[in-house]
DNA sequence: AGCACGCCGACT
DNA sequence: GTCGGCGTGCTC
């Protein structure tokens, strides 16, 4: 016998809660998570959603209580069905509770907050009406893509434009049709790209019939903008990866506008993979998915590739008169045998000089917070690690010494769990007083910036000067009103927001992110580089892009020096197809966390036995376990191990059967 | 939320 | 003796 757990008349906040029910033999096809039931409760029949169905009745509850399910509504098609059915698939995927993936599916039925509603007002111009009548005629690759992806409607489709090319041009064409065609659209942005710049040109299309969220709003407020969706109220909604289930009614179509950014995975339970959730919910509602991005991840593009999803390319920039920028490599070994000692190539130092005499604005890349990556002891070799993680200490500037005149690294400070010490004054190892940092932090090119091009106004961003609530937003409108000549940060300067001054961009150390343990570490380095060239000359100003890097010959590098994904994609494909790494195969990751190193081994070692014995030997490839990149952090030792099989049911299958075993440590599975 | 059940006072 | 007031608590 099956059981089901149903929920009564979900409008109800006080049967917030579930019921078994049993499955008689004849419903047993047809009852599975989203459908509606009829159920008597009580002395009254009434009507319910299955949210979870099981070969046991819900723990406490006694036996004799249990009645059957009356009848199955087949023809319900309600919302809440759509998004029930889509949690059941969540938690397959994800290995999530049912609860974990009903909470993050169904709107909250908290209290709607009784506060006066923010109403944000769009200012409208005459002279953004202008533009955005001038930017309605579509190019030719921007109108094949809206007639190819209508005309083979509902299937998924990739647009690969270049940064410029237009793509919101294209979005805004595909949900006029929806609209048309009585559909609502769903189009994701990742939170940072949700800009007033970026919601304006929205607000000016469509008015009242567009609703934003953003993880600002209190669950009361998201409430209330995704009521208005299911009243149909509204025609598009706005938002980071949580705008995926708004409630619409007849959902037409779901765009992820920069789809291969990381801001897609959620890093809480349920940990879901944003554009997969999007294509099961899209199969559900019968809306298309479509996808786009200047630097497609390799899976997605494979996809395209092979016709699963149509494929749409925009090549050349929309902006008449703007184009790509000139690229150059600049190998840092070189310099330094020429006898340049400084941070800056001299190409980039005399491209600087010249934009700053020009009045033009530069922005300076580098991928690491702080001052120095590390600091060691030239007598003996010691690097300073933190205590409580496997990783060495970054020096920073604290506040308070920034004003004026030279900076000195006054701190250290753990990137991992954010332990702080001083600065010693010797070597804890040997005494010596010859410490000193190396590798670069943006806080010393900030330094370097002012050391050698006195005069020059610097910003800074990273997570260190963007902790307000507004942090983030005035350091940009700073730096777009000219307070600044150059903007140094890491990467959240490079994320779509445009800035026509600039004519030059400087990545300080292109190798940086190359070189981890990830498989996916050289896409995210093309992602990276990709995207901080495509911020110089976004107006008609001719942009430059210099390249740093201590390995000008790599294929990733260059290739993003081109703006040459395809040669990208071809190299990564092949490469992942030798090792078997997805999308060449399927790989389950096993991250496990525990205070004893040995004890952590010993049930890793435990598991990969398990599984090894009941799924056959042979069958799947286990590597590891080994130490974790990072062997302890917050004083808990970390070991990992991969299993890789053809077939992701087999490795849901594994990691299932992993997460019924009573272990002593902490596991987090992902399917990478 | 409904709807029983229940323990009291008022009425044919 | 029986009708009905709504306070309390349960619904698989």
């Amino acid at each position: 016998m099956r059981y089901a757990d149903v929920i009564v008349d979900i409008s109800l906040q006080k049967l917030d809660r579930t019921f078994s029910y049993a499955v008689p033999g004849e419903l047993e096809e047809s009852v599975r998570p989203g459908v509606k039931v009829l159920v008597s409760f009580g002395t009254r029949t009434l009507s319910g959603f299955v949210l979870d169905v099981a070969d046991h009745p819900a723990e406490g509850v006694s036996p004799e209580k249990i009645k059957p399910i009356i009848s199955v509504d087949e023809k319900a098609v309600s919302i809440e069905s759509e998004l029930i059915e889509l949690a059941a698939f969540m938690k397959k995927q994800y290995g999530c509770t049912m609860n974990q993936a009903l909470k993050t599916v169904l709107p909250s039925k908290k209290r709607i907050s009784t506060r006066k509603q923010k109403v944000e007002q769009t200012p409208i111009t005459e002279e953004d009406r202008e533009n955005d009548a001038v930017s309605v005629v579509l190019n030719p690759e921007q109108r094949a893509a809206v007639d190819g992806i209508l005309g083979n409607y509902p299937r998924p489709a990739l647009i690969y434009g270049i940064t410029g090319s237009g793509k919101t041009q294209v979005y805004m064409e595909l949900i006029d049709e929806m609209i048309r065609r009585g559909r609502q659209t769903i189009l994701l942005i990742p939170e940072i790209s949700l800009t007033f710049q970026n919601l304006r040109r929205f607000g000016l299309r469509y008015g009242e019939r567009v609703g934003v969220v953003n993880s600002r709003l209190s669950d009361g407020e998201k409430y209330q903008v995704f009521e208005k969706a299911k009243n149909g109220e509204i025609d598009v909604i706005i938002g980071p990866r949580s705008a995926l289930f708004t409630p619409f009614p007849a959902l037409g179509m779901i765009i992820a506008d920069e789809e291969h950014e990381t801001a897609y995975l959620s890093e809480t339970a349920p940990r879901y993979k944003t554009v997969e959730v999007a294509m099961e919910r899209g199969r559900i509602s019968g809306a298309c998915v479509v996808l786009g991005s200047a630097t497609p991840l390799v899976e997605d593009y494979k996809k395209a590739l092979s016709g699963e999803y149509g494929l749409y390319e925009l090549s050349y920039r929309a902006i008449p008169g703007s184009s790509l920028p000139r690229v150059s490599i600049v190998d840092m070994k070189e310099e330094l045998r020429s006898g340049n000692k400084t941070i800056f190539s001299r190409r980039l130092a005399e491209a600087m000089r010249e934009r700053l005499n020009k009045k033009e604005q530069i922005m300076l890349f580098i991928n690491r917070r702080g001052y120095a990556g590390f600091v060691s002891c030239r007598s003996c070799g010691y690097v300073l690690k933190c205590p409580h993680c496997d990783v060495s200490m970054t020096a920073h500037t604290f506040a308070g010494d920034s004003e004026g005149g030279r900076r000195r690294a006054r701190g250290l400070m753990c990137h991992y769990c954010g332990y702080e010490i001083p600065m010693p004054d010797a070597c804890p190892s040997c005494g010596s007083p010859y410490i000193a940092g190396f590798g670069l932090g943006t806080e010393k090119v900030e330094e370097m910036v002012h050391k050698y091009f006195p005069g020059a106004r610097t910003l800074r961003m990273d997570t260190d000067t963007t902790s307000g609530k507004a942090g983030h937003s005035r350091i940009l409108s700073r730096f777009a009103s000219g307070k600044a000549d150059v903007l140094i940060g890491t990467q959240m300067i490079v994320k779509g927001h445009d800035f026509p001054k600039v004519t030059l961009v400087g990545i300080m150390a292109a190798d940086l992110s190359l070189y981890s343990n990830d498989f996916r570490a050289g896409e995210r380095t093309f992602q990276l580089l990709t995207q901080a060239a495509g911020r110089a000359g976004r107006a008609q100003e001719m942009g430059a892009v210099v390249i740093q890097t201590y390995n000008p010959d790599n294929s990733t590098i260059i290739a993003a020096a081109h703006q040459d994904y395809r040669s990208f994609y071809e190299e990564e494909i092949a490469y992942r197809a030798l090792l078997g790494y997805p999308p060449e195969g399927e790989m389950l990751s096993v991250l496990m966390t525990h205070p004893s190193d040995e004890e952590v081994h010993r049930e890793a070692g435990m598991l990969t036995a398990l599984i090894s014995h009941e799924f056959g030997d042979g069958l799947l490839q286990i590597v590891g376990p080994s130490d974790a990149g990072v062997r302890k952090v917050q004083d808990k030792f970390r070991c990992i191990f991969y299993v890789k099989h053809p077939e992701r049911e087999l490795l849901l299958r594994v990691r299932d059967t992993i997460a019924l075993q009573s272990v002593g440590s902490s596991l987090q599975m992902d399917l990478l």
